[in-house]
This record gives structure tokens, C-alpha cells and sequence, in this order.
DNA sequence: CTGTTAGCGCGTTCAT
DNA sequence: ATGAACGCGCTAACAG
């Protein structure tokens, strides 16, 4: 356990004040050519690094990006986190993440804990943008951040994410193109998510807009999908309306779903078509692949790292920008061919 | 952007010396009561929180645990991830997690970064534990650490992980009694992970025992599975041995074989059968599940963290354990019904 | 019980 | 081109 080299074991080791040694280590001021090759030197030799706990301390800058997201096991955000990781590293910044596991309070005490190390700025999705503890402690600190996924309409918030609401809508064009007409959805719980409601919306507004009602309605726990059996057992053996198709808010539910579907007999998409909202990996690679909507994650993030420090730099005040999605087909999603298909309304 | 809050201002605000402040807010020390209360007030007041910078100078500890894992998108690194943040939170720490890319280089980096925030500890799972420039650099600094999933068979050095060997020797004992003889396997290059050898070598041991040899081996990039479908086109759409069996060194491998294995025409598990490693969601979210050895994953993280502790605080050599592992059936592995099933010669 | 003081390692004036 | 000295915010050791 040897001691931690500082830059005073270096200044001696050369022959200089810490004031030099400084100097070049910063590559900052003019010191001459034959100084910095010594110092460069020692440097390497004693295997010395800068303390950054110092260097925060003196700058007021830590270098470090502050990091929440509901959950480091979702494709969607570690995805997402994999890419603001990357693009923060080619910046200097280093990416401090934490979790808040869909919780609020987590959410908060995760800003206590980010602004205690005095992160530069903050990079992070939150539950619900509209009643956010977390980002009006962030406000009152005076701490940039940008959010990721989220898309507020009212503030004025610097983000980066897709429109929900478009998504869905279109998501609702196509399985109505498809001559579904009785159709369900299913999603994380509105009061949990913005993105789970804006995608709800979304896609009410696009079965509106071809007169079309949503047949069932299906909200479970977004951590881990409690309630999704008991809900499409109750649907497909009791009498009611029973969906030939499904709007899943998010791939993991979609594949839950699908798993859920074929234990009650039913199997996607012979007898009943389904469309999900991420484009994660792993629906990518099953047979059929599942429609979903892709989402640009890894760009999310990056794009963020950028918002936040054009925020930061220019002092700008970037109200965030929307990225584009992607509507995978898959095979997940099918003719209706059972009936003939109705004509859609007017539109 | 209000200036932060420091001890001092609190203090003055309270008609008080920091040394008091610094007693109340790390309890340490006597104070009286109503003074407790009234720094208490003035510290949620103003919304003091304690630089970890200034603490870590001080205390030469900064409460953070360094995180090196090869990928934040590999579900089991995510996993794991997950588990160790979980458990440090409830120990105070917060982890500063990198990723390395399965690239030595970045890995040492990694490490240097680390170094400088002065981590009070790492936990990591290192490309190959047996050449890690980043353990020897870790060894040099004389900070105490815990690999994760790597588990060593040469060196004295803490580990949490599953016995690879073992565990693919088991694969193969299933796989032969399923009946299959032709039997291939898929792996992440050699050279670069010390677990694709490990199972690589548990695997072919166990076909040994049966007197059976290995077919076919399959090598691909770890990170992107790259010239996967050529390798398993030419397997298939040439003359030579074309197994009736895969096993994959892990799941993500094993879905994208499964993936490129449908698109030649061949499926799993009527034509060809599978087994991955790991036990991912998304491979058990399909139908059939995939057959798989399920590795504890969120455990190896938090109990990571715990061995980290044991190190730093009892400074006992604990030389790390090795958790169980579990093969779950699936649907993947089937018994070869086409030809009749050679009784396994003397084992 | 409370206050004073000395650094932790570093960047940054201001001298030289 | 280089050095001396101060202080970032905090904890710990010592006084009172």
C-alpha cells in the first residue's frame, strides 16, 4: 500500500517548485522545453496522477458528469448510458451514474448525492418532468442539465429524446393500415412515467383520428410487469373485448407480453399482432423479429452530452432537440385476414 | 446559478465554528442538543450538503468504488452493475462505473481515471485476469479490489464469480445426453476473455469424458459477433460436419446464432439444438426459452462490493468465492430423435 | 461542550 | 522561466 504520488514527491524529485511541475502538468504557462521533458519524467516514473479531489476543490469543476437513470438493466438506458459514457470520455468528463429504479425519492436523493460531488452538470431521465423534485433542486443549485427521453411540452427544459406522441400515433396508423379494429395496449402506469402517458396519448389521438376506440387498457408496474398475467388471462378467457392486436409502450413489456400471450394459447402474430416502442436488441434477434418503434438511445445520450455542454459553454439556452425514430416492421404485426377488413372512417 | 453552500456559511448563520457544523453533520463528538437542532435547521435551510472533494482531500477517502465492467449494453455486465450500485448505496458508497470495450488499453485508462478520483476501491471484470496490466497497476497503487466473473485459477487475488469450467463441462454431459454427437461450439475469441477459454476448455472436458470430440468451433468478436453468419453459412451450406448441437458462450451469442441458424433455414430447436450461458432476460423471455446456464449476476455484483469491504476493513486476504450457477432447461435442447441415440461410451 | 488551527493536494496570483 | 504563498472546504487534534 504505498503512498498516493502528489505533485510535491515530483517537484523534489526534479529539483523544482510544485509551481513548475504544475505548470506543465497543466500545459499551462511557459516553461522551457528541457523543464517539462525532466518533469515528464518524474512524472511517468513515480506514476503520478493529479488528484482530481484537489483539483475540485481549487477549480471548482470536478470533470465529472452527474448520471440518473430509472434503470441500468433496461436496454433503452443502459444503451442509452453506453453512449453519453462514451461521448463524455473523448471530452474528459467522467460520467458519475446512479439509479433511481422508477422511485422519486431515489430520484432526489441521487441530485443530493450528485451535487455533494460536485458534478459539472447533469445528464438524466426522470420520472416525470412535470413534477420533479429532482430537476427543481437541480434548478436551485444552479446546476445545467439536460434531459434524456423525456420531452416536456411546457417547460423550457433543454432535452433530447423522440416524440412520444407521433410515435405512438403513427404506431396506431399502422396497425389500424392493418385492419385491426379492436386493439389494446398496454403500459407502465401513467402516474409512474411522462413517456408511458405521452405515448398513450399518442396513440389514442391516432385511433381518434380514425374513430377507432382503444378495446383494453392494460397498466402494470414498469420494474418488473406486475399484474400482466393476471390481466391478459382475465381478457382472453372471460368474456369481453379480446384485442387481435397490442400497443405495447415499451419492447420489454412487448416481450413479456408475447411470452404471456403464447401461455394462454395465442400465438404472435397468427392469432393476435403486436407492436412495441424501443427497438431493443432483443426483439431485434427473436424470430419474428418484433415491430417496434426504434429509438436512437446510444445517440440520445451522446447528443446530450452535447446539449449540456453547449448549455454550459455558450450559456445558451437550448430548449433541446427531438431526434428522429424509426418504425421497424418486424413480423410481429399482421394482416387481419380472419375478417375482411372494415374501411377505415374518414380521416 | 447560487453559489454553493459551505460549512462556513452555516456556521455564521448559526452564530458558530465550523469545528461544531463539522461535529453535528458527521456526528461525531459531543454537542449539545439545541445547538444539533439549530445547525440541523440551518443546514436544510440553506441546503448544505458537504463537498466530497473537500472530504476526500481531508480523509484521503472518497467514498466512491471504482466500476470496470467490458460493456454497459451485455445485460450480464448491466446486471451486475446493478447489483453492486445497489448494495453500495446501502453502505454509502457511490460507484464510478466505467466500461472498457473489451479493449485492454482502455482498460488500463480506466484504471488511471479511477486512480485520480481516488477510489476507495475497485471492482471489476478484467479481458483476461492473467495478463491485466490494469490489476498490476491497481497492485501497485496498492488499492484493494474484487474482480467480478473472472475468476483466476493462478492468482491469490479476491474474485466473485461462477466456475466457468465446471459449469460448460456440465453443458456437454447434457448435450451427449441428449443424444447429439456432432457437436459445435461458438465463442467470443480466445485472446481476448479469460471466460470464453474457460468454457471453451470446460466444454471440450466434458465431451472428452464421453470420448467425443468437438466438431466445429465457431470464434467471433465479443462485441459485435462479427463474421458470425458467414462462419455458420459455410458450416451449413458446405460439405463437412454440421452439428446437430451448439453450445454458445453466451446468451447474446446464443440469439444471434439462433437468429443467423433461422435465415439458413434451420430451426432451433427441430433441426438443430442450444445452449447459451448466462440466463439473460431476453433469453428466457422467448419462446421456447433458451436453454441456458444462469449465472447469478446481480449476486456477483453486490456480493463484490461485500468481499471489497471484508478486504478493506478486516484487511483478511479473502481469496473470493465462487457462487453457484444453475442450468435452466428451456426449450432450446432437444433430444435427437433422427437417428437412434449411441449408448455414451464408459465415462 | 465549543472554538482555533493546521493541513489534505492542487492551481493561481504575484514576485523574482 | 521559475518560486513562494495563499486558499478551495473540510476534518481532526488540541485548547479552553
Amino acid at each position: 500500500m504505498s503512498r498516493t504520488v502528489t505533485i510535491r514527491d515530483i517537484a523534489q524529485h526534479c529539483g523544482l517548485s510544485i509551481a513548475t511541475v504544475s505548470r506543465v502538468v497543466n500545459n499551462k504557462g511557459a516553461v522551457r522545453a528541457e523543464t517539462v521533458a525532466r518533469v515528464e519524467a518524474a512524472v511517468s516514473a513515480l506514476g503520478y496522477r493529479p488528484s482530481m479531489a484537489a483539483r475540485a476543490l481549487k477549480t471548482a469543476s470536478s470533470m465529472t458528469l452527474g448520471v440518473i437513470i430509472p434503470s441500468l438493466t433496461n436496454p433503452v438506458f443502459a444503451e442509452t448510458a453506453a453512449g453519453l459514457q462514451q461521448r463524455s470520455r473523448t471530452l474528459g468528463y467522467t460520467p458519475l451514474i446512479l439509479s433511481s429504479d422508477y422511485d422519486d425519492a431515489l430520484e432526489l436523493s441521487a441530485v443530493e448525492t450528485l451535487l455533494a460531488y460536485q458534478v459539472d452538470g447533469v445528464l438524466l431521465t426522470v420520472n416525470d418532468a412535470a413534477r420533479s423534485a429532482a430537476l427543481q433542486r437541480l434548478d436551485e443549485a444552479g446546476v445545467p442539465y439536460c434531459l434524456m427521453h423525456n420531452v416536456p411540452r411546457e417547460q423550457i427544459t433543454a432535452h433530447v429524446g423522440v416524440d412520444n406522441f407521433c410515435a405512438a400515433a403513427e404506431v396506431a396508423e399502422r396497425i389500424l393500415a392493418a385492419g385491426h379494429r379492436c386493439i389494446g395496449m398496454i403500459s407502465g402506469e401513467f402516474v409512474r412515467t411522462d413517456r408511458a402517458r405521452d405515448r398513450h396519448a399518442g396513440f389514442l389521438s391516432g385511433l381518434h383520428q380514425a374513430g377507432v376506440q382503444l378495446a383494453q387498457l392494460v397498466q402494470v408496474d414498469p420494474v418488473n410487469a406486475t399484474g400482466l398475467a393476471q390481466a391478459l388471462a382475465a381478457i382472453y378467457n372471460q368474456p369481453g373485448a379480446q384485442p387481435t392486436a397490442w400497443f405495447c409502450s415499451n419492447d420489454l413489456l412487448a416481450l413479456a407480453t408475447i411470452a404471456q400471450l403464447e401461455q394462454l394459447g395465442r400465438r404472435v402474430p397468427d392469432d393476435v399482432s403486436l407492436v412495441g416502442f424501443d427497438g431493443i436488441q432483443a426483439g431485434a434477434l427473436r424470430m419474428p423479429a418484433l415491430t417496434s418503434v426504434r429509438t436512437p438511445n446510444l445517440e440520445i445520450g451522446s447528443t446530450a452530452v452535447d446539449t449540456l455542454m453547449a448549455q454550459r459553454h455558450l450559456s445558451a439556452l437550448d430548449t433541446g432537440c427531438q431526434l428522429s425514430y424509426q418504425l421497424v416492421a418486424g413480423g410481429t404485426l399482421t394482416l387481419l385476414t380472419d375478417s375482411p377488413v372494415q374501411p377505415l372512417s374518414e380521416r
